[in-house]
DNA sequence: TGATATCTTGATAATGATTCTCAAGTTCAA
DNA sequence: TTGAACTTGAGAATCATTATCAAGATATCA
């Protein structure tokens, strides 16, 4: 269901941190990896269950956290106030454009912004972390 | 202790959609145009009280999204999950970079970098309504 | 292969920011 | 001045996320 590769970078970052494997933990992250891309926690409890019933809503919030600590996972908070995530192992990083009316999600990247956020990093003598860009429109088939 | 502007900028949207005057809407902005930028509701709740005794924390929650429907005031999603608001009558737009050591906040724009937010929106076929970008990083006061 | 120390889990309670409810108080156009 | 419509404050409700803790699972080492 899953590949080796995801699955052996959640053993090795496990390993790393003295935590130990657990079927849940394999389970959650085959629903990130697998599932939708920008589920919420709420999506992925259910989607979850079906694979591993009588999982625990703790345990969801628990190993979305640790997958983002792994890098296999990215948390983006929404304006809504609820955090969706999507599977981020090996992924390059993007942005997003999201629609006002219908909810779309586009994923977008221009490296030129990129490099000039890099800039304002430097010029305010900031040490870049990373950064959070987010585009709020009317998507194309909501126009009409 | 406010400029008429502000004050006729309320009144003028109040009279638009047919609401109605208030001493309390009026500390809240009061607060908001005099304090410090980036204030949580909870400090303008504070700040408020100090003007107006007995005042509800609905009603700045009330009056905090009205001014932003006025224009007035702008919210800010912060990654802690609590929302900070600022004054912005006629300011102009600015994005944010954040030190995630001491939480200071510095204000900046970059004329090119939101040029291509522009160019963003339209390669995507998207009507362009506002963006939001953080900048997350560590400041030289932290640094050390 | 056990014993065991440590980590994980699920149920549930707690948290904390924000919103809702509603009776009582205000505003303002007529 | 009057009254319909809007506001307010107190407290309850909401809702996503965290914390708690006893019971269960994992991995290490003899
Ligand atoms: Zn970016
Ligand atoms: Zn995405
Ligand atoms: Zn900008
Ligand atoms: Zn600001």
């Amino acid at each position: 269901m899953l590949d080796e590769k995801d699955k052996s970078a959640l053993h090795d970052f496990l390993l790393r941190e003295g935590l130990k494997f657990s079927a849940q933990r394999l389970k959650v992250l085959e629903v990130v990896r697998r599932g939708a891309r920008h589920l919420t926690a709420g999506e992925i409890y259910k989607h979850t269950q079906a694979k591993y019933p009588g999982i625990g809503y703790a345990t969801i919030y628990r190993t979305l956290r640790l997958l983002c600590q792994a890098g296999l996972c990215v948390e983006l908070k929404c304006e809504d106030g609820v955090c969706r995530y999507e599977y981020a192992g090996g992924a390059v990083h993007h942005d997003h454009l999201i629609c006002t009316k219908c909810g779309r999600i586009v994923e977008v990247v221009d490296p030129e912004i990129e490099r000039l956020q890099e800039r304002l990093f430097k010029v305010n003598g900031f040490l870049p972390q990373r950064h959070r860009m987010e585009l709020y429109g009317i998507c194309n088939r909501c126009k009409k």
